[in-house]
RNA sequence: GGGCGAGUGGUGAAAUGGUAUACACGCUGGACUUAAAAUCCAGUGGCUGAAUAAGCCAUGUGGGUUCGAUUCCCUCCUCGCCCACCA
């Protein structure tokens, strides 16, 4: 007899796998008379440590859903591609010499092969890869229109910058605050950057939310990291020690209640007050600054700047500071000169960079008062501001507030405001945690950023900034000579100024502007990794177009996506990008307005497959479990399964080697059953009963089909194993195994049922057992099978009785049992004739289906 | 400090107001085998008990709502993830 093992020995998987890709098995039309349906996954980046098993938890899930989308009639899109720019291609180029090019396709075969071997059932026509030029040309296009549309803009911004590497380094290259490639120190460097303007789509961002359907969590993290909070923008003059006005300073506070108590002011180090050259710097020029202690200042600013982001925030109890001395600021409410500080517990990249000091309500100010002895000014009852500042807001009135004073807070917000509006000096403000995107990386791998730099066009004028109107000398590469390639270089590292290695590229460097036609030099910054990733689901639609990003015929048929599933650390940044950009996109009309505003209608996360001791899998703890093997020893299959069966899917969870022998003993088993019943029915051995009498797989139908939509994956195999298998080892379609020696008799129907059920979690398997008992097309062509709901409804049931809610004894009776007869029934019990015996019932609680329940 | 989530057998877990522990792993015993593996069969929360008699106790802790709570509400404890001097 053949078995499981022999299969998988005749290498039955890759036969299958063959069959479908010649077959075309499972090609998205680009038109189709058939209801369309979109299912993504996050597309890998091509790592050379090959396929984690984490990837297969999510590719498996909405397999699943597309291979049972196809069987209900959809013309199903489930597409693949990689996203290959990226940090450890260039690292591995700077140590070895070998083009990331080289890399990426090396890797790239390897996770095809990889993919391929566990059966998805990608349309593999469709692959895309964000490094090729005939794509990246359209993350380039999407780059221009953004600046054409004022949403693109270059700015100073502070990057990572190793000492002893001599780099600019990502976000992520820093560890705990050093190097992670030599452990070395390293500073903030200020740098002209490119920065997209995804705070214009902020309100948006959040509205649009109610719109579609992702998990709360996801809709919660994305609302708390746009951060949106409502307050008042206030000005504060800024005056000299002979009371000459020589600036003012901006905040935003969502307390303006509180502004009575403004006892002093707090500036960023990095606030432009500190290098206006009118009165501040001393270095810029003027022998004489209005702060009399500039130099302490400066030391200050230095140190700040040196210290890194892990000791800013590690340092948080102990608050330091420097009063700007000969400044003092005038709060607007009370008149009086209060002093200014510059302190790094206030943030340059929130707000203002400034804040008013109400130590008497805001704990980090009330901090800093007692360490450098300012007062403290009760504005608000009901605190003990001697112990602590008193933050509350719900209850509460105001003191020492002049014409204020008994307002509730919430009152006071309101009207005090509604005054600083009146007498024009403040006005209602609306600010967000959610910062501008920097969009620049100093780096080889990644797509060159379209923009040429013309001296002489910023000259004559020819050129303007978008979004301010001013003169400009950036100028866009014409769409026509898109894309702008990636030259070769020899060094992959960033220079020593921190520029891209691109930047000594000079014949690359040099060109000429697409304007004046005069000499002008290309930008060399990149795009980071996000870029390609932003969009790329709209190119699936349609990969091979060089008119266009996408064909609008073909966007409006599958467009938006309907079912997104993917790592729940991308719901910031990956999924927050994406959006912004789709809406741009749409607003523009690159996009169909019959898409909708929104890219992805539904949107799930899988927890994390963490190693056996339940630690995060990195090769360093040496526990990571590697997918081919776990393919080659048990099956690709079996891997499926286990990765369904494991959990529940949206939490972290650790592999366990033993576990997978469960599902493997269940795939064993099915092989084995139907391949005999395959084999006797050639031989007509069995008697073919199409009775439909197995009420059970009606439930089956019905708990596979809902668990699937509500991705509970493990009690759906756990439903399969109960239909298989039988309850009491007794399945009531077909025989035990050991009863199969002569005549039989088995319910074919629930047999097919059954085997469609299995079929999207263990394709290869079934797509076998299906051929095997005679089916010439494959089961994928085949209708998801219907729950009959009164056949799912049993015929009896077993009536819980209770006494005083505790469970007592259960009786088998009819399904549409009455109160009464079920009262009857439930009396003539045993043992319950003990309990009620010589008590009074005062209660009969009879819940249909389930139980009846005796208050005595 | 803020946000989100979780706590149930030896283990992964199921049950979203109604028999707590489905399904699976592991373990124990049995069948098959010269033997082992594999496979099949049976058992398996704890306690009392000879018992497959009967009963009691058990879903982190303490309380509440309810005829009835793993499930809903409140207190506290522990753990995980994300964010964090966000004005």
């Amino acid at each position: 007899m053949s078995t499981y093992k022999n299969f998988l020995d005749k290498k039955g998987e890759s036969r299958w796998q063959k069959v479908w890709e010649k077959t075309k098995a499972f090609a998205a039309a680009d038109k189709s008379a058939k209801p369309k349906y979109y299912c993504l996954i996050e597309f890998p980046y091509p790592s050379g440590e090959g396929l984690h098993v984490g990837h297969p938890r999510s590719n498996t899930a909405l397999d699943i859903l597309a291979r049972k989308r196809r069987m209900e009639g959809y013309n199903v899109l489930y597409p693949i591609g990689f996203d290959a720019f990226g940090l450890p291609s260039e690292n591995y180029a700077i140590k070895t010499g070998i083009h990331p090019a080289i890399t990426t396709e090396k890797n790239i075969k390897t996770f095809t092969t990889q993919l391929k071997a566990l059966g998805f059932s990608f349309d593999w026509d469709r692959v895309i890869t964000t490094t090729d030029p005939k794509y990246y040309k359209w993350t380039q296009w999407i780059f221009l229109k953004m600046y054409e549309h004022g949403l693109a803009y270059k700015a100073k911004i502070p990057i990572n910058w190793c000492l002893s590497c001599k780099i600019g380094l990502a976000n992520e290259e820093v560890v705990s605050g050093k190097c992670e490639r030599c452990g070395g120190e390293v500073e903030k460097r200020e740098k002209e950057q490119w920065m997209l303007k995804i705070t214009n789509y902020a309100d948006r961002l959040i509205e649009d939310l109610e719109t579609v359907d992702y998990l709360d969590r996801i809709k919660q993290q994305q609302i708390n990291w746009i951060g949106r909070s409502e307050g008042a923008e206030i000005d504060f003059v800024v005056v000299t020690s002979n009371k000459r006005q020589v600036t003012s300073l901006k905040v935003f506070t969502t307390r303006p209640d509180t502004l009575f108590g403004a006892t002093f002011m707090v500036i960023s180090p990095e606030h432009e007050l500190l290098r206006n050259p009118a009165f501040a710097n001393a270095s810029a020029g003027r022998q004489k600054s209005e702060i009399r202690n500039q130099e302490e200042v400066e030391d200050y600013i230095r140190q700040a700047k040196s210290k890194s982001d892990l000791e800013r925030t590690e340092l948080n109890k102990e608050k330091t500071g420097v009063e700007l001395k000969g400044l003092k600021a005038v709060n607007p409410a009370t008149q009086k000169e209060i002093p200014i500080f510059v302190a790094d517990y206030v943030l340059t990249s929130y707000g203002t960079g400034a804040i008013m000091a109400v130590p008497a309500h805001d704990q980090r100010d009330w901090d800093f008062a007692q360490k450098y002895g300012l007062p403290v000014v009760e504005v608000i009852a009901g605190g003990n501001i001697k112990e602590k500042a008193y933050e509350e807001i719900a209850e509460g009135k105001l003191v020492n507030s002049g014409q204020f004073n008994d307002l509730p807070v919430k009152a006071a917000i309101a009207e005090i405001t509604l005054w600083l509006v009146k007498q024009g000096l403040g006005k209602k403000a609306v600010n967000y945690k959610l910062r501008d995107w920097v969009f620049s990386r100093q780096r080889y791998w990644g797509e060159p950023i379209p923009m040429v730099y013309c001296e002489n066009c910023k000259k004559t004028g020819a050129v303007k900034d978008p979004l301010t109107g001013e003169a400009s000398g950036w100028v866009r590469v014409p769409e026509k000579n898109l894309p702008v390639k990636l030259p070769d270089v020899k060094k992959y590292e960033p220079t020593d100024n921190g520029e891209s290695p691109l930047s000594v590229i000079t014949d690359w460097v040099n060109t000429k502007c697409p304007v004046c036609g005069g000499s002008a030099r290309r930008e060399t910054d990149t795009m980071p990794n996000w870029a390609g990733s932003n969009w790329y689901f709209l190119r699936y639609v349609d990969p091979k177009n060089d008119k266009a990003l996408a064909a609008e015929k073909k966007l409006a048929h599958f467009i938006p996506v309907d079912w997104y599933n993917g790592g729940m650390e991308h719901t910031t940044l990956h999924l927050l990008y994406s959006r912004f950009v789709y809406k741009f996109l749409y607003d523009i009309g690159a996009v169909p307005k019959s898409c909708g505003s929104e890219p992805y209608k539904k949107r799930t996360s899988h927890g994390l497959i963490l190693g056996e001791g339940g630690e995060k899998m990195s090769k360093s703890k040496g526990n990571v479990v590697n997918p081919d093997e776990v393919v080659k020893k048990f099956g690709a299959d079996t891997f499926r399964v286990y990765e369904m069966f494991m959990g529940p899917f949206d939490q972290a969870i650790p592999w366990d080697t033993k576990g997978v022998v469960g599902v493997r003993r269940f795939l064993d088993r099915v092989y084995m059953v139907v391949s005999k019943i395959a084999d006797d029915l050639k031989k007509s051995e069995i008697g073919n009963q199409r009775s439909e009498k197995s009420r059970l797989i009606h439930r089956t139908i019905k708990k596979v089909s809902e668990d699937i939509e509500t991705q509970n994956y493990n009690t759906a195999v756990s439903a399969l194993m109960i239909q298989f298998n039988g309850i009491d080892s007794r399945p009531d379609w077909r025989p035990r195994l050991e009863e199969m020696k002569g005549e039989y008799q088995v319910d074919l129907a629930a047999l097919e049922n059954f085997l469609k059920l299995l079929a999207p979690f263990a394709p290869h398997l079934v797509e076998e057992l299906w051929e095997k008992l005679g089916n010439k097309k494959s089961i994928f062509k085949a209708a998801w099978p219907k729950a009959d709901e009164n056949l799912a409804k049993a015929e009896e049931f077993e009536l819980i009785i209770q006494i005083n809610g505790k469970f007592r004894d259960k009786v088998k009776v009819r399904s549409d049992i009455t109160e009464q007869q079920a009262e009857i029934v439930a009396r003539q019990s045993e043992k319950i004739k003990k309990y009620l015996d010589g008590q009074t019932v005062k209660n009969i609680v009879f819940v249909p289906g389930k139980l009846i329940n005796f208050v005595i």
